[in-house]
DNA sequence: GGGCTACCATGACGAGTGTCATGAAGGAGG
DNA sequence: CCTCCTTCATGACACTCGTCATGGTAGCCC
């Protein structure tokens, strides 16, 4: 429950990135935001804001690859169509709840600086990544291939992370319901019956 | 060929804001990138840099809704998925010709200033109705009943930004090449063969 | 107690930002 | 010629930015 200090200002440049972009975030409203020292900076993140935005970013993708576990323990009868209306749902719900402010952290980043500097693009990159993987293999319990399961992953993924641009350009959930309507049956189409780690005894 | 100083500067502007976002894309910098002169920014622009970058956006929509007509016209024996790969295909052929420092001027404006300024964000928001509507056209032309297009140029989009982003963060064109295949099935499969408007009689 | 380390506080520096005030060319029309 | 208007030039203002230097406090270990 109460985090670090350090863990209070890693987070807290996540969700300002989430809403200003890494340019428009300043290492000072990082630490207003924690409610942490400003002192803390220079002692927690030797590295300066690239160190920073870079742990943000890890952060980010960590928080997104546990939460594929978490969203498809929670599926019954699970498909891939279903985890991906789930996956959308989270998106759909923050929406409507908090409004379109804050977007995905990761897309900020590339946006910013994936020209500028090469250590915050490749940790954006090492992010997609420990999202996919998770992601593939969840695809693969649900009966999907091992060898569509990589490929998917990355459909949903990009498909998503478009939507949620989509949204929020148009302060409208609609494109994220779109996308998982048009979506669903590409997915669950994917399933090979007879591979598919069944819940119940066969 | 030869353009209007103001033209250089509205493009240059997205030029650079597809590089480095909007945050960190300064007058300056655009003028300097336009050999245009700096007084002219406060002559063209009264608005600021708000009316400059959204003028930067509305081009970059206007030019994206452009060529989804000239690809299209381009294809033969045009089917949805044929198109969304000629889409996918300047994409990596711009990416694997002169890297990947460059993004999609919306996406980036969305991540940049969508919760900041409300002109920027429904600037990208018309942007983004101006690139749909022609393509979900283009499909119904293809003959994709006219109750789906919308949704698959949604769905299109989405999934062209989303790759887009990925491809950019792991600096390779593969995600762009993935969804391209992914997606092919489903798009062709949307055709309705008796509404098709052929382009030889029936 | 002395020393060491982790943590925090604060002020300054140089560079960058968007914006504005002021003024100067240069051609069109009276 | 003189005026008007478009276009451009330049310097200044009031910031904010990331970074660093310096110093202070607190606690633990020998």
């Amino acid at each position: 429950m109460t985090r670090t200090p350090r863990e209070r200002i890693v987070l807290s440049a996540a969700q300002l990135v989430r809403i200003q972009g890494v340019g428009a975030t300043g290492m000072r409203d990082v630490v207003a935001h924690a409610e942490a020292p400003r002192g803390s900076l220079q002692h927690y993140f030797p590295g300066g804001k690239d160190q920073l935005i870079a742990e943000a970013v890890a952060w980010a993708g960590g928080y997104a690859a546990r939460r594929v576990a978490r969203v498809a323990a929670k599926l019954e009868d699970p498909t891939p169509g279903k985890l991906f209306a789930a996956m959308a749902a989270q998106w759909r719900d923050e929406f409507t709840a908090t409004g379109f402010d804050a977007g995905c952290p990761l897309v900020a980043t590339v946006a910013d600086a994936a020209a500028t500097s090469e250590s915050l693009r490749d940790a954006v990159g090492k992010a997609f990544e420990g999202w996919q993987r998770p992601l593939a293999e969840t695809l693969e319990q649900f009966g999907v291939p091992s060898a569509r399961s990589a490929s998917l992953a990355v459909l949903m993924l990009s498909t998503l992370e478009g939507a949620i641009v989509l949204a929020r350009a148009h302060q409208d959930v609609a494109p994220l319901d779109t996308v998982v309507e048009e979506l669903r049956p590409l997915l669950d189409g994917a399933v090979d019956r007879r591979r598919r780690r069944a819940s119940t005894v066969d």
